[in-house]
DNA sequence: CGTCTCCCTTCCACTGAGTGGAAGCGACGT
DNA sequence: ACGTCGCTTCCACTCAGTGGAAGGGAGACG
């Protein structure tokens, strides 16, 4: 697993996977030796390989020649179930919740020991994040991630807390008060951030819960916490409120 | 490469793709002998792909046993151009065309004879519809079909009206009549339907141009024309403009 | 409690699909 | 005209992939 893609004991699937997991973030469209190297296979493999992906719509080739992904992994990505239940359900909620703040919402669940963004609603006029939806970002510098944390188990806590990476200036580093803030979290039902992430973004973030368990996070990045806090919280939580119900009754499946 | 994927001339690669495309809509979970079916390789086979699959993330197996599409997979898809370009610029415009209107908001493109919905902002009042992110529908019943097919090539149109099924008792079936429409949709720049596609449903489209050149189609869904049109289209357009002048800013790339 | 059925998993001998070094091509630069 | 670079094609060798057959194991039925 760990291993080689083109050593022995590469099976044809590893390879292929080798070259669809090639792309990511930083690298949206590579070219024939760029894919061949980084799925480290040699060129004359990649090309055949790839070539049967285009065909079938795994990828496809731009006019400049690079490749990207292709629109029927797009399709069949939208099948994974992270989007079916709390994605499609949460939808209408979070259009609503930026209907009431303007503010750029954030729907997240936790993945180890970090937060995955399933939804993000940006506004025009919107702080600058660095979210996007399927990536994932540290824990201790989110909002989303703070209410995640503190109602994760105990092992991941200390995990996460062992490992407090500064990223801002107003980045906490020092478990002690993480720990501390965590505790207020799961009293006041709500987290924020002050810039700990990045320069001149705070947030606001709630927990969605279902009987009681808590299965994702619902935040808003904002310019400045000083006013509206009390509404902002509010209109959080009728959200997640409405998002818990909503996950509630579907589970009569 | 229509051909059968167990018989000769079948790849490892089209074996896996084979088994990745054998979830859909209707399957979006999958027991081993499903697969096996549906990708028409024989259990054995399909059991070592999928092992290797489930390893890599690609595909995940549920506590019941069932296979489904992995997070891995969505990952990847996520970074498909589809989204990035223009649904990315969209979105904002489409969260303010929502708040404009209340109504169900739809960014589509045109897939060859089909309509793929690439965005969906549904509100919870809004009237229920058909369409989900990355389906397809078909281009004679809806608004952002409508508007899709009157601008497209002569061969698309040809292929769609000599295909007309009826989905409603008010579906447009007869090409005259579907055709007389479309100049009317070139001519006063947006499209209607009226209970074509769902019973209680009506909407309204307009094209998004980038150089005069019509690249998507946006459109709404509300339980009634009667009221409201113009300022409906009005919305529509100054979003379409937005979306468009967007597109062709980020075309200094 | 035995037995049938259905689905999943493992085994392993045979073989043809996959491999990748090497050579060919075409575009661009000097 | 010649060198360089990235892509494409070729093809003989061989090892990875194949899938029939047999081995679990969970649940239903008599």
């Amino acid at each position: 697993m760990a291993g080689n893609v083109s050593t022995p004991g590469a099976t044809v699937t590893s390879r292929v996977l080798a070259l669809i997991g090639a792309f990511d973030e930083q690298h949206r469209s590579l070219s024939l030796s760029e894919l061949a190297e980084r799925a480290e296979l040699p060129l004359p493999t990649a090309h055949r390989l790839v070539g049967e992906l285009v065909q079938w719509g795994a990828l496809s080739r731009r006019p400049s020649g690079e490749y990207v992904v292709g629109r029927r992994l797009w399709d069949v990505g939208l099948l994974a179930p992270v989007q079916t239940g709390l994605r499609q359900l949460a939808s209408p909620y979070l259009h609503d919740l930026y209907g009431a703040t303007l503010a750029t919402v954030h729907l997240a669940v936790r993945d180890g020991a970090e937060v995955l963004y399933l939804d993000r609603l940006a506004g025009n006029a919107s702080v600058p994040v660095v979210s996007a939806i399927g990536s994932r970002l540290p824990m201790h510098a989110t909002g989303v991630g703070k209410v995640l944390l503190a109602h994760a188990p105990a092992e991941v806590q200390t995990v996460v807390l062992s490992d407090l990476r500064r990223i801002t200036p107003y980045t906490i580093t020092q478990p002690g008060t993480l720990r501390r803030q965590l505790g207020r979290v799961r009293r006041e039902g709500y987290a924020t951030t002050v810039e700990e992430m990045s320069l001149g973004a705070c947030s606001v973030a709630v927990p969605v819960r279902v009987d009681e368990a808590v299965v994702a996070a619902l935040g808003i990045v904002v310019p400045s916490l000083r006013n509206d806090r009390p509404r902002h919280v509010a209109a959080l939580q009728v959200a997640a409120q409405g998002i818990g119900r909503a996950l509630a009754a579907s589970r009569a499946d």
